[in-house]
DNA sequence: AGAAATTTGTCCGTATGTATC
DNA sequence: AGATACATACGGACAAATTTC
């Protein structure tokens, strides 16, 4: 077959599978996901195709990813209040704003105003990861 | 040549380059940047390369690209202050919390809080484009 | 310490679909 | 309808970071 794509795109498809997963807990925070030859396996598409609909997720800050070890699920210090937070890594603007490297972890709040039942405005406030007191 | 590429990605040079050029003026704010194919050509690069290029310089919100017409220096209503606000795509999560397609454009305001000359905080404020007063 | 295997990152070339002019 | 331009998808190759042996 050559390369038909009708309706949605096949990245999205398999980003809207993995997300599932993912909110299913099929996939628990923190957890691995399988790597990028498994799902190109699974979903019988190339590796590029399996890159955007990873990095489609990535986007939505459900997963983080690094280079020779993996991609996991992200851990949502969720509740279940309007304000959620958690680990993003800088893109191009916030690092040269917070002078780091691209790709550094930042912590990252969302919050939702509503009006009627609408969202309103979606705020977000960057902040940089404090220093754990970790030291081996 | 196979793919050689030591030091800095081909893709983040023509990122750079790009963005110079943005910030020099010598492509205008609003202008439309060259094609894909014309980039293509000059840096001698791939399409793939020129696209994950330019994706890069619209994830910093510098660049806005619309299926079918091309890629064109966004407007930046930036005057001196610490406060700008942009014209940026909806990505997957802002759309669904908005309750848009993905690509809608959004409104979005950024201000940075600094101390001692540190920035601490980036915040960045989403809201959904009013409709504007024309109707034909 | 070092080599090999694993996994993600980058890059190329090509083909086809879809939107706009 | 045709030309132009971006979007999606495939497959292959090599580079770099990490883990495993």
């Amino acid at each position: 077959m050559p390369t038909p794509h009708y309706g949605q795109p096949r990245y999205r498809v398999i980003a809207d599978e993995i997300r599932k997963r993912l909110e299913h807990g099929i996939i628990a925070p923190g957890a691995l996901l399988p790597t990028e030859s498994a799902l190109t396996a699974e979903f019988r598409a190339s590796r590029g195709t399996i890159r955007q609909a990873i990095a489609t997720l990535r986007d939505e800050g459900l997963v983080s990813t690094e280079h020779g070890r993996g991609t996991h699920a992200t851990i949502q210090t969720n509740g279940q209040s309007d304000a959620t937070e958690r680990e993003v890594l800088a893109d191009n603007r916030l690092a040269s704003l917070f002078a780091v490297r691209a790709g550094t972890t930042l912590i990252e709040v969302e919050r939702v105003t509503r009006k009627n039942g609408q969202v309103e405005s979606v705020i977000r406030t960057y902040r940089t990861k404090p220093p754990s007191p970790a030291a081996p």
